[in-house]
RNA sequence: GGACCGGUAGUUCAGCUGGUUAGAAUGCCGGCCUGUCACGCCGGAGGUCGCGGGUUCGAGCCCCGUCCGGUCCGCCA
C-alpha cells in the first residue's frame, strides 16, 4: 500500500514516485491549491494538490482532519522561498496525483495542534488519537528502542529471558495484592505478582545462572504521578556474583542505554551510604544536581528549647539540622510562609529561619525571629559549620529524625527548583549500606527492602542487634528518583529463618507462606543477587516527562481506572456464581 | 483514609460584589481565495455551566452533599 513513510522523505527523493499512507494532520485550502500535511508514525510530509489533476483535487477538498488517506504522487523540491526549516521534510513536497480516502473521521476531540494542551481525561478517553500526536508516538518509540538495547545488552552478557507466572500466590507482606479468584478452587485466590522476586530466586536455585525479564508488576496501592497499579520492571538476577559485580554490570547497562539513546556519558556512579545520604540530604534518594546540604547542630543547640523551633520535646529520636540555602536571603516573608506550610505537610510544626545579611556583624547581621535565643558563640559556630555567607538563609528543623529528614529533604528540593539552582544534566549514584530493618510505628521491625535481602553480618549479630545490622542492598538513584534497587539475597535456609524470626514471622507461618522458598534454599541454592529497574520511571526521566503516564500507552487514572475501556467494569451474576463470589452490596452501577 | 486545585461550547479558557439574552479563542459548517505551513478573509451553527439538594425575588457565582480528573500526605516489604 505504501512505498515510504511520511517522515523519511528528503531532497534525495526528489523526482521519485511515492505512495504515502497516513492521517490528514492539517488541510490548507487556498482555493486553487490545497496543501495536506500527511502524518504517519514516522513524521509529516506536505502534499500539494492543484487543479491539473482534477479528480484528486476535488477529493482533496472533501477530506478533513484525521481522515486516513493514501496518496500517490511525485516528490519534488519546494519552490524557492517556500522551504520550511521547521520541518524535517521541509525541503520537499509531494505533488499529489491520486488520492484515496481509506477512512473518514469525526471531528476529533483532540486537536493535532502543538499549541493547545488538552485535558488528560480527554486524552485517556481517546487514547488512540492522543497516541497519534508526534510527541506521544516518539515517546513510545523511544521506550521500545531502550527495551531493545536492554535486551541486547543482557543477552550478550549471558542473561536468559525467562517468563514467570502472572497468576501466583498472595503475599501478605508488602503492598496490597491484586487478587484473581480461582474457579477451580472455590474460595481461593491467585494474586498478580508485585514483582517476580521469589520466582527469580528460584530460577537461581534452578541453576539458570543469569536471568532477566521485562516484567509487568502489580500493586493495589494509591497512585502518584510516578506510580501506576501495573508497571514494568527490568528484572535481573545472577548467581555467583557479589554486590560489587552486580552493581558493576547494572551500572554498565544503564551507562550503555544513556550513551546509545541520549549520547550522554554518565561516567562512574558515585556512592553514598544510606546513613550519609540521610545526614546530608535527608533522603535515601538524593538529587545530587542540587548542592544544598543539611548540617547537624544538635550539640550547638543543647541549651536551646525546641519550642524556639516549634518542635516537640527533645528525645532519643530527635534531630536538629539546618538547611543552608545559598542566596536564599532574598526570599520574601510570603515565600517563607509558603515554605512553612510546605514543611507542615511532612509533619514539621514550624520553620525557623535566619537570613544571613552580614557574617561579620554579629547578631546585627542576622535577620531572624529566633536569633535572640542564640548566644554569640553559638551564632558564630552555626555560621562556621553551615559555611554561611552573606545572602544565605538558614532553615531549621528540630523534631523526630524522620520529620526533620522528610521536611528539610523535601524543602531542599522545593527551594532549589524555585530558585532555579538545580544543575542541568544527570546525577546518578548508588546508595549502599542500608539498614536491614526499621522500626514501624507499632514498635515491630520491618525490612527496609524485603525479607529476602542478605544481611552484611552473621546470624548471631543479627539476633543481638537487628536494628544495627546493615544489609547487602543497593539502590540506583538518578536525579532524585529511585531507578532501581536490589540486593544480594539470602541463600541459606537458616539465615532466612532467622530473618523471618526477627520480623516476627514464626516458623509455622514462614513454612505456610514461604515453604517453597525455604525448600529451594535447602536443596543447593547458589549465592545470588540481583536488581530491578523501574522501566517506566527510566523512560520518564530519559524523555523529560513529568508523569509516568506520558510513557505508558494505556495508563490508569489516579483512582486506578481506565477511561478508555471504563475498566474495572461490572461482571455478570453468572460469572460471579462460577467463581463462588457474592457481592455484599451491589454499588450503583454506572449507566 | 486525609489536604489542596480543577470541572462553563467539540477543545482550551474568561465570566467582577449573586442581577437583562453566559462570552473569547480555536475547532466545526457554508462562501471566497494558486504557495501556504497554527494560511487568510466573510458569514453561520454550537451550552443539562459535572450531578443532586439548599439559601435567595433571582445562582455559572454563595452553602451542603456527591461524582469525575489532577498534585501531594498516609500507603507503596
Amino acid at each position: 500500500m505504501r512505498s515510504h513513510y511520511c517522515g523519511e522523505l528528503n531532497k534525495t527523493h526528489a523526482g521519485k514516485d511515492v505512495v504515502l499512507c497516513g492521517w490528514v494532520h492539517r488541510r490548507r485550502d487556498h482555493g486553487g491549491v490545497i496543501f495536506l500535511d500527511l502524518r504517519d508514525r514516522d513524521g509529516i510530509s506536505q502534499v500539494v494538490f492543484d487543479p491539473d489533476s482534477q479528480e484528486s483535487f476535488k477529493r482533496a477538498e472533501t477530506v478533513r482532519s484525521e481522515y486516513v488517506v493514501q496518496v500517490t504522487g511525485r516528490v519534488r523540491l519546494r519552490p524557492a522561498g517556500t522551504v520550511n526549516l521547521d520541518m524535517s521534510t521541509g525541503d520537499i513536497e509531494v505533488l499529489g496525483l491520486r488520492l484515496e480516502i481509506l477512512n473518514a473521521s469525526l471531528t476529533p476531540p483532540i486537536q493535532m495542534d502543538e499549541h493547545v494542551d488538552v485535558g488528560e481525561d480527554i486524552r485517556l478517553r481517546y487514547r488512540y488519537i492522543d497516541l497519534r500526536r508526534p510527541e506521544m508516538a516518539a515517546r513510545l518509540r523511544f521506550r521500545s528502542k531502550v527495551c531493545n538495547t536492554v535486551r541486547n545488552f543482557l543477552d550478550q552478557n549471558g542473561f536468559l529471558d525467562i517468563e514467570t507466572p502472572l497468576l501466583t500466590r498472595a503475599t501478605p507482606e508488602g503492598a496490597r495484592d491484586y487478587l484473581v479468584p480461582s474457579r477451580t478452587h472455590p474460595g481461593r485466590f491467585f494474586a498478580l505478582p508485585q514483582s517476580p522476586q521469589l520466582f527469580k530466586q528460584i530460577l537461581m536455585a534452578a541453576g539458570m545462572d543469569r536471568y532477566y525479564q521485562i516484567a509487568k508488576c502489580f500493586r493495589d496501592e494509591d497512585l502518584r504521578a510516578d506510580r501506576q497499579p501495573e508497571f514494568t520492571q527490568i528484572d535481573i538476577e545472577t548467581s555467583f556474583m557479589n554486590e560489587e559485580q552486580i552493581m558493576a554490570i547494572n551500572e554498565a547497562m544503564i551507562r550503555h542505554v544513556f550513551k546509545t539513546h541520549l549520547d550522554v556519558d554518565l561516567g562512574e556512579f558515585p556512592r553514598l551510604t544510606h546513613a550519609e545520604a540521610m545526614r546530608r540530604y535527608g533522603s535515601d534518594k538524593p538529587d545530587l544536581r542540587i548542592d544544598l546540604e543539611l548540617t547537624d547542630i544538635a550539640d550547638l543547640m543543647q541549651d536551646v528549647d525546641f519550642k524556639v523551633f516549634s518542635g516537640p520535646a527533645r528525645d532519643s529520636e530527635s534531630r536538629v539540622a539546618v538547611l543552608n540555602v545559598k542566596g536564599g536571603a532574598k526570599l520574601s516573608r510570603k515565600e517563607i510562609d509558603d515554605y512553612t506550610s510546605f514543611v507542615a505537610i511532612y509533619g514539621a510544626k514550624g520553620l525557623a529561619w535566619i537570613k544571613v545579611n552580614d557574617v561579620q556583624a554579629g547578631a546585627e547581621g542576622l535577620q531572624s525571629p529566633i536569633v535572640k535565643f542564640l548566644s554569640a558563640p553559638v551564632r558564630q559556630q552555626l555560621l562556621e559549620r553551615t559555611k554561611a555567607e552573606n545572602g544565605d538563609i538558614l532553615f531549621f528543623g528540630a523534631d523526630k529524625s524522620k520529620v526533620v529528614n522528610e521536611a528539610l529533604g523535601a524543602l531542599r528540593l522545593r527551594v532549589a527548583h524555585d530558585l532555579g539552582i538545580v544543575r542541568p544534566g544527570w546525577a546518578p549514584l548508588w546508595v549502599v549500606d542500608f539498614p536491614m530493618f526499621e522500626k514501624a510505628s507499632d514498635g515491630s521491625l520491618s525490612p527496609l527492602h524485603h525479607p529476602f535481602t542478605a544481611p552484611a553480618c552473621d546470624e548471631k549479630e543479627l539476633e543481638i542487634a537487628p536494628l544495627a545490622a546493615l544489609s547487602r542492598a543497593y539502590d540506583m538513584v538518578l536525579n532524585g528518583t529511585e531507578l532501581g534497587g536490589g540486593s544480594v539475597r539470602i541463600n541459606r535456609p537458616e539465615m532466612q529463618q532467622r530473618v523471618f524470626q526477627v520480623l516476627g514471622i514464626g516458623e509455622a507461618e514462614a513454612r505456610e507462606k514461604f515453604g517453597f522458598l525455604l525448600d529451594a534454599l535447602s536443596y543447593g541454592c547458589p549465592p545470588h543477587g540481583g536488581l530491578a529497574f523501574g522501566l517506566d520511571r527510566l523512560i520518564m526521566l530519559m524523555t523529560g516527562s513529568t508523569s509516568i503516564r506520558e510513557v505508558i500507552a494505556f495508563p490508569k487514572t489516579q483512582s486506578a481506572a481506565c477511561l478508555l475501556t471504563d475498566a474495572p467494569g461490572p461482571v455478570s451474576a453468572l460469572q460471579l456464581k462460577e467463581l463462588n463470589i457474592r457481592i455484599r452490596e451491589r454499588p450503583d452501577e454506572k449507566s
